[in-house]
DNA sequence: CAACACCCTGGAGCGCACTCCAGCGCAAGC
DNA sequence: GCTTGCGCTGGAGTGCGCTCCAGGGTGTTG
């Protein structure tokens, strides 16, 4: 049962504050409505009565697979694309191509950064020679 | 001898012209006239008797140098703030410092990215599993 | 009930790293 | 010798991804 996640263990679901929200996913307030903006959330969150933002679960799921894109470099506008097929029946194919050739590209960069890392390394004993023996 | 470079092959060295050198570094022509404004060369190339820049090795393989940087991330203003150390005697350990400091960044960087790269895996498996049983 | 923290909106502003442009000069090939 | 292409400059423009702001509402705490 360790590491199993207790579902409706409260029959309420925890609904965070927007500041709540940003504290969780690592993103800035304004990014969040930012985002929203951008048309990059499946659904608008929730809003209280008062018309303030709450967000659920699934709500910071689907933020998390936007930091998660986004953080290895997918640009807003792909990422929107991105979310626009989740209103299309039968878009899953062109899902999967989306993040396959994505997967492709971190990987490009993920390569070229560590090239790039071993020439640094290179420069770095060289300095660490002249710095030493001086 | 298989692999060791030649040196004064010519007498004279290949001085390559901006276009060239966009050409040879990977950089465009513009982006190149950019670090040279910015201050990012440790010395501006010669010219031609007509004022056109020639580019020589010694250029290029500081450019290189500039991309290695520049590729993994460090920002302009850092990549200035190490090129004028090169003007200080005896800042040799101040260098080592700033390379060190990025080497840190890049390697927390690429983990961070590795991480979001095996959460896109797992999303990329789902879809596989669906569009393949559907 | 006052003070303070938090949230709302539309829109402006910002920093970064280029990229493009006008208007010009030089030069190499046909 | 003229056309075509490359290069020069200073400065404006661009796209991106936020970030900030004014002006206002809400809500909780002492």
């Amino acid at each position: 049962m360790r590491g199993m996640t207790v579902i409706d263990e409260d029959t309420t679901e925890r609904r965070l504050t927007i500041g709540e929200a940003a504290e969780a996913t690592g993103l800035s307030i304004d990014t969040l409505r930012y985002y929203e903006k951008a048309g990059l959330v499946l659904r608008a969150p929730d809003r209280s009565s008062s018309g303030q933002r709450r967000y659920g679960e699934a709500d910071l799921r689907w933020i998390g697979t936007l930091v998660m894109l986004r953080r290895t470099g997918m640009p807003i506008r792909d990422m929107r694309r991105f979310v626009d097929l989740y209103g299309v029946d039968g878009s899953e194919p062109e899902r999967l191509r989306i993040l396959q050739e994505h997967r492709e590209h971190v990987l490009q960069q993920l390569a070229e950064v560590q090239t790039h890392l071993t020439a640094i390394d290179r420069k770095i004993e060289y300095y660490e020679d002249t710095v030493m023996t001086k």
